[in-house]
DNA sequence: CTTCGATCCTGGTAGC
DNA sequence: TGCTACCAGGATCGAA
């Protein structure tokens, strides 16, 4: 369940390994994978072939590869189990692996190769790596898109910023959550509003805002939207800070490792056990096909609640 | 127009 | 043991 912290930890990932490399090909292995690339998996290989790629970009849980040269971009969606593999050539293919693509350069001088170490007396090159989408799920996928003005993919153009960019508007957040007749946690999920959020981060700057998650968002002051928006940067910079997190076994970040940090969250995936700061025991609901946790002491729920 | 719920997918696990 | 049911959940689409 990558958020924008895993995805901005891939980024960084694909910018050390990737960028500035020619894609010699492409092979689609399911084509689920690149459902988005409308013209289909043969299209999507043939387009990519030849081309330089550029410094990946990000906006929330989106990131793109542009392909210098061209107005267009990668554009890449972990979804729940994605994840964004640089493997030496010739490691064995992963089970759920759905995408590969070589290039017809080595990685950067001077990089010592991700993965496990080439087994004694058979050496490999330390850069010939590849590419790997690898999801189990396929809710993710690439696909290759046309890029606005500014660079950004015109799909998502509908994505808003995400609460790390520098240009991301607190102000106009709060207007917005202010004309909405919607309640907060769904809100923070709506990546038309703000951008990167996911439940897992959702759950934890609500705790941290002794915020329950069905309060409407059409009463907030400015102050406690303002109080929000730091506990979600906070929240964010401190998995940033660990490498990326969720525990979900089935993320790994760029370079084939774990990507999860062992800090306990505060709220998410907590039923039963005590909240941090009054002892109560932590709560778990069914929201939305998915599931809320929260404090019942310290997250209290507005009276007009379902 | 906005809001909201169903749907996609697969592997792990709980329960019988 | 072997089966079923359920759960994880981001984004999209269509219904209300």
């Amino acid at each position: 369940m990558p958020e924008l912290p895993e995805v901005e930890v891939v980024r960084r990932g694909l910018e050390r390994w990737v960028a500035h490399r020619t894609v010699a090909e492409a092979e689609v292995l399911h084509p689920r994978a690149v459902r988005r690339h409308v013209a289909g998996a043969d299209d999507f290989t043939h387009r990519l072939k030849g081309h330089r790629v550029g410094v990946p970009s990000r906006r929330g849980k989106y990131l793109w590869l542009p392909l210098e040269d061209t107005p267009q971009a990668i554009l890449a969606h972990l979804g729940m189990s994605g994840q964004l593999l640089v493997q030496p050539q010739g490691a064995p293919d992963e089970k759920h692996l759905r995408i590969r693509v070589r290039f017809t350069d080595a990685s950067p001088p001077a990089s010592p190769a991700p993965g496990p170490a080439p087994a004694e007396g058979a050496p490999v090159a330390a850069d010939a790596t590849e590419l790997r989408f690898v999801d189990q799920r396929t809710f993710g996928g690439l696909s290759l898109h046309d890029t606005t003005p500014d660079g950004l993919p015109d799909v998502i153009a509908h994505i808003a910023r995400d609460p790390l960019d520098p240009l991301f508007d607190d102000e106009a957040f709060h207007q917005a959550l202010r004309r909405k007749r919607s309640t907060i946690k769904r809100a923070l999920l709506d990546q038309s509003l703000i951008s990167g959020v996911g439940n897992i981060y959702a759950d934890e700057a609500l705790w941290r805002s002794r915020l329950h998650y069905d309060r409407p968002t059409a009463g907030f002051t400015r102050p406690r939207t303002l109080e929000l928006l730091g506990h979600v940067r906070d929240v964010m910079n401190a998995a940033l800070a660990v490498g990326g997190t969720s525990f979900d076994s089935l993320y790994v970040n760029v370079n084939g490792e774990s990507g999860y940090f062992d800090r306990s969250l505060d709220a998410y995936g907590r039923e039963g056990l005590p909240c941090g700061r009054c002892g109560t025991p932590m709560r778990r609901r069914p929201w939305m096909n998915r599931s809320s946790y929260f404090c019942p002491k310290c997250q209290r729920p507005p009276r007009v609640s379902s």
